[in-house]
DNA sequence: TTGAATTTGCTCGGTTCTGCTCATTTGTGA
DNA sequence: TCACAAATGAGCAGAACCGAGCAAATTCAA
């Protein structure tokens, strides 16, 4: 998407000051109110910022993920309630990025554990909860998935351990194999496999097979599958047949 | 449920001080008390302020932001402000954790560099402009301090080169030594003062001699100090005659 | 230069926000 | 406890703002 001069100088403006007004803009940029008015309408559609009444302003934090959240789906919200059962008092646990594990962060507050993320939004979840030691992974921000992701973050993962890990995916073949469109998170799936002994995967019905670019791995490194009625349940049972524990949520 | 540019300064200003009076926003803001009740109890329901007869006050579970807040001042702002000029474009920047540091990290808005921290508040400044590549070290969260800390974050650390560092303190002493209260984040400030060949010390004129328990490094470490009016000469003359500039914002 | 596609400014009917009034509640000091 | 001043919420009229539609202006390609 191409950004004119104009609306690069309302994004400048509005980085400076958090918030901007119709009327000023036009006033400063001779132009008219109704342009504008469509000049925001296209910044906030894109996600640059935040139209209100008489103008525009900066997410102020992350409100707008936290509407995300809200937006997605039942299923993932009782796979995410299932899988904080799973999740015993003194804990390590090591959350993969993702909506799914974001409401799973949600599910696990004022429990006494020690979460380790390289995700934003888990971040966000856990940041302001004085119960839950909270270890940031390093990384390099990736803003459009809220995620820190990079050499650093796979530098930090060779130094921990934890003692359940938390996966989520963009989907799952037939024969078990997980995949993930993006390739640049693979890595780090792969290196939190490593990093952990039990290994739950999390994955919605949709999930089934959904799409996928690379490969992370196959059911026999899941120790658990959590997932919604309306999962395949051939791919179900091939994950049972390798050895992994499946619970419908 | 939307923030308007009204709302956000009367949220940037409880952030500030604390809390806020309905007769001096409607005055500032030049708007009706009837306009800022409104936008306060909508604040209010949305759990950013707590209503307060009167006017509004930080959640009590804010409140620690507050402290940190709290005590920024315009000779801080000054200081970061003449901080960013030492900053050029391409510049991978290291941020050590601090008030000052954050309004530096403000003040960098829109630039095209590269920032290293493990500062929650500079990755809250900075989390949502998208020129900035934004590096998080990892690291244990520590809460009271918005900051990452622990052997992830050296080990973070080690792995990472900057072209100039900036660092905050509690206190400098007439010999020049730079002085921490926390113990636990010192070896983080020596770990930064390793990673870069250019090391800014941010220190407002209350550091001087002002308080602190753990020495972190002498002048001979600091390639440019900024302070502002005020100053303790006799120090700063030291810091010059050891071989940093010393720059008065 | 011509013609099509895009952008811009304007108008208009509808919506949202604002400031005011006023009856009621809350906080304060005697 | 009581009285009074300040603050509050509800309701209403007017102002500001909004999106949609349309025609003029601008841009771009041939």
């Amino acid at each position: 998407m191409l950004i004119s001069a104009r609306q690069g100088s309302i994004l400048r403006r509005i980085q400076e000051t958090g918030d901007v007004s119709v009327q000023e803009l036009a006033n400063d940029l001779k132009v008219s109110p109704s342009t504008i008015r469509r000049d925001l309408n296209l910044l906030s559609s894109e996600g640059h910022l935040r139209r209100v009444h008489g103008g525009g302003s900066l997410d102020s934090d992350k409100i707008d993920f936290r509407e995300v959240l809200a937006r997605s789906s039942p299923a993932k919200e009782k796979i995410a309630n299932r899988a904080a059962e799973l999740v015993q008092d003194g804990d390590v646990v090591l959350l993969d990025i993702g909506t799914t594990t974001a409401m799973l962060a949600r599910a696990l507050r004022g429990r006494k554990i020690t979460v380790i993320t390289s995700s934003m939004a888990v971040l966000d979840e856990l940041r302001n909860d004085p119960e839950v030691e909270l270890i940031i992974l390093g990384g390099v921000l990736r803003r459009s998935y809220h995620s820190l992701v990079g050499s650093l973050t796979l530098a930090s993962l060779a130094n921990i351990r934890a003692n359940i890990s938390f996966l989520g995916c963009s989907g799952i073949r037939e024969d078990t194999t997980v995949q993930d469109t993006t390739g640049i998170e693979v890595p780090v799936k792969q290196a939190i496999l490593d990093s952990s002994a039990k290994i739950v995967l999390l994955a919605d019905e949709t999930k089934f097979p959904g799409v996928g670019i690379r490969d992370v791995c196959t059911a026999e490194r899941i120790s658990t599958l959590v997932t919604s009625q309306g999962a395949d349940p051939y791919t179900l049972e091939a994950f049972r047949t390798l050895g992994s524990e499946v619970e419908l949520a």
